[in-house]
DNA sequence: GTGAAAGCGCTAACAT
DNA sequence: ATGTTAGCGCTTTCAC
């Protein structure tokens, strides 16, 4: 199969008896160039089925017009959400977004920086694993947008947790809880980090005693060993990292024959897809990770530089927590 | 803030006292070029951190290094699986993966098709929900592999729905289900289409009774409707286009008070996230879509340019299946 | 094995 | 308003 030579700028100039530059006014600054032959270039570039080549648009302006998106974990639904905000914001701007898995990799997140640099117009990296000084270094050669997660110098969008964890004490203090267990995911996680001290700001002020276990795989797979132990511990209410953590757990307690919430309280962060329609379903914290995803793209390409942007988050109030059973 | 100016590959070359060419062969033809000079080369540009620029590379050679994945919706976990096994294997393969969102329309896919064209060295479209001729002619001008569609002349990655759906029959009957209704998707739905005939054939077989309704929407929002025409018309076993839907309908039979599968059997297509831990757990035809992915963006590089490969899919018999109640 | 030089398709001065 | 021309960073003949 031959497939046919695509029409080029030079094809287009001769079939419409204009200069190149023509064309490429005609495309780039429709108002600097006469409307007739602007017509009439359009409808020739249509005929001849041109479309121009970003790459060779690229080499001369040095802008790609091109996005990258860093997640942590591509199955992990909770950055579909960010993914899909992104794309939108990114399509809607004309601009084309790659997205890319990190693995959870400090190295290979390092490595698609670096590597990835020259081919876009910058990142939006969405909990990033790296260090703090490895950020800037990055955001030296590049621009970046951080997503939960904010260091210094840079630019981020965050969910606001400060509130968000408030939230969920007072719920549970409505409740009547006493005492939480907060079961926490990786160390290196700043999300996690900006949660659990959320948390502990809350339970000081309204009188709860809060205890951190871990660290647990923020995964289904992370959910036994952590609902195990808080069984052993006789914990009444817990606190997830996630809700990928949180579902873990709320199989291993039905698998364990312990009544939610009437036993245990449990309560997530994310309100990823399914959250809703987990037995029982799942009180989390909503982040509005679409809003995220497109704010972050937003900040790139209006070239902010610095600041942080907190976005609300809403609790919502399902069947995995209730009153402790006395 | 200033950004560094990138190194090129004339800075390479002079700081290492050599000619753009040997810096350019270093790169990619090790082996054409003296051991010694290679890694003085590979030094120097380490030390200058030379990244090579894929857009000028891709200008020479025509080749950018870049593939493309077309979904209809990105929010749709079945299409996370694919995104991860192409993402994968684009970067097993050195390759970057673009991935655009169609929102179903048939416009916009198209659209994507020629705009992107020049910019990938070729695309994988799931679930396509344009024409066979748009596909074709589309298939003139890129490279192009479908997934969960096939067109004569294109080559297709596709679950086995002959065996699938014979086995979800096969499952229904054992259970003593005559008669099973089929919850159709969208009307243009090429994996619907295909799903549908093989669940009649497996039925005819069978001695079951198969009737389709529908169109409904394949979202959680499509579930109510389907579920109330299900109950409205008595039927005792419903096979959902997908899970969304399956479980959108599974959420509405709970809140009407109707017991599964005692009351009413659902099968659902796909074993999406979510799909283990909704209540009751759906029985679902699980594919592949990790294998699907992968082996998509595997027969793009290996440019394959015909022939349809069929992947086993596996029934997952859950909760949500039952003899019927008599 | 290495260098010199000609483009790849496009944009952006600079002319006219 | 439009044409001319010089690159952008890299690969690739073609010489040496």
């Amino acid at each position: 199969m031959t497939r046919e030579r695509r029409a080029t700028i030079t094809d287009v100039a001769r079939a419409a008896g204009v200069a190149t530059s023509t064309v490429s006014r005609a495309f780039t600054r429709p108002q600097r160039v006469n409307a007739a032959t602007r017509e009439h270039v359009l409808r020739v570039a249509d005929e001849l089925g041109y479309v121009p080549n970003p790459a060779a648009r690229a080499m001369g302006t040095g802008r790609t017009q091109t996005l990258a998106l860093l997640v942590p974990d591509l199955t992990n639904p909770f950055f579909s959400g960010i993914i899909t905000g992104a794309e939108q914001a990114a399509a809607r701007a004309g601009r084309t977004l790659v997205v890319a898995d990190t693995q959870e990799s400090p190295e290979r997140e390092q490595h698609l920086l670096t590597s990835l640099d020259p081919a876009v117009d910058g990142f939006v990296v969405a909990a990033s694993r790296l260090p703090d000084d490895a950020l800037r270094e990055a955001a030296a050669r590049s621009r970046i947008v951080l997503l939960n997660r904010a260091t210094p110098g840079l630019p981020a969008v965050v969910a606001d947790y400060e509130s968000g964890t408030r939230q969920v004490v007072e719920h549970l203090a409505s409740l009547g809880h006493r005492e939480l267990v907060f079961l926490g995911g990786p160390v290196g996680s700043w999300s996690g980090a900006r949660r659990w001290a959320g948390l502990q700001r809350a339970c000081a002020d309204l009188g709860v005693q809060a205890v951190r276990w871990g660290p647990y795989s923020p995964t289904l797979a992370g959910g036994p060993g952590a609902a195990d132990a808080a069984l052993a511990a006789g914990a009444r209410a817990v606190v997830c990292h996630n809700d990928m953590l949180a579902i873990g757990v709320l199989r291993r307690l039905a698998e364990r024959g312990v009544a939610v919430p009437a036993d245990i309280s449990v309560v997530g962060f994310d309100d990823i897809f399914g959250a809703d329609f987990c037995h029982p379903p799942l009180t989390t914290l909503a982040e509005r990770t679409r809003d995220a995803g497109s704010a972050a793209v937003g900040l790139l390409i209006s070239a902010e530089t610095d600041g942080v942007t907190a976005l609300p988050t809403e609790l919502r109030v399902r069947a995995s927590s209730g009153p402790p059973r006395s």
